[in-house]
DNA sequence: ATCATATAGTACGATATCGAATCAAACAAG
DNA sequence: CTTGTTTGATTCGATATCGTACTATATGAT
């Protein structure tokens, strides 16, 4: 048996930087997700503040089939957050006027108020991070980070 | 009330900066992980695929509580990931024979051939991403991740 | 030796994730 | 209109995640 039939990841250097990157990023996305889950309490993850924080950026109003495929999750996984959301009445969902089948998304004042603590309360981590990593680093990573993004989401079939 | 008291990032250059950032990564971290999970097939996740590919990199005979610092998550989740792999006959787990409340994780032949058949199957698609992304900016990247990575990981309690 | 405390791992319960199946409304073709 | 197909959303079931509580062993102090 020849050594390049082994399976080895090292003989693809390319590949290798490929993966640890990859690798470094799904540790980081778990980290900052823990940190963020730590300050919202109650049951509230990760995607309850990504889809609260959606509606404040982007306005409310939006379709859950439009959410789900923001967030990149299957459309079960989006009715589940959003079912999450209104138990706690921190959006309201009313039939969409314009489309029989669907629904459309609205925050409540509570909603609003979760995802404004929310942000006060983590802001001060992320600031006190960013002079150690560094303004100009950061700066340089996220065009990259973004190029990458695109590029992966348009790799899925 | 003065426009000072809304709490909108915008306001705080910097940490919008970081917010992005993490968010993109965060982005990155599902499609990868989805994408991964499409090739592995059988119920297997991505935390079975890494903790395979963990024992096969750094040798195996590692205990649970380990790996599960390793990968940063609860001890009662590598607990259940490793149950599952056992089940499947890629892992066995044998008394510790230096420590009598512990466990010790070696790969069964099945287990080594599940993890390099995944990553020869993942590979291509690694390889063709590569020139379209840069190596370079995926050089000039990843020490940075590392750096993020660290300075997290650090920051946990 | 005894007892308190710490540590490795598991059991269990609440909730999350997500694919398959389902349902209703919209739409398209004739 | 009628029928077939597509689309928005939910239900259901299998599995995953992870906090709390628990068991068993180890370690440290006296």
């Amino acid at each position: 048996m020849k050594k390049s039939e082994l399976p080895d990841i090292q003989q693809n250097g390319g590949a290798q930087l490929m993966f640890d990157m990859l690798n470094e990023i799904g540790i980081i996305a778990q980290l900052s997700r823990t940190l963020l889950e730590s300050r919202l309490g109650d049951g509230l993850t990760q995607h309850h503040f990504g889809a609260l924080n959606h509606l404040v950026r982007l306005g409310d109003g939006r379709t859950p089939l439009e959410m789900a495929r923001a967030f990149q999750v299957p459309k079960t996984s989006m009715s589940h957050t959003l079912a999450g959301l209104e138990k706690r009445e921190l959006i309201r969902m009313v039939p969409n006027p314009e489309d029989g089948r669907g629904k459309l998304i609205y925050l409540t004042t509570a909603g609003r108020q979760l995802r404004d603590n929310a942000i006060n309360t983590i802001t001060p981590d992320i600031v006190a991070m960013l002079p150690q990593f560094g303004e100009e680093d950061a700066s340089a990573v996220l065009p990259l980070l973004r190029k990458l993004r695109v590029q992966l989401d348009s790799a899925r079939d």
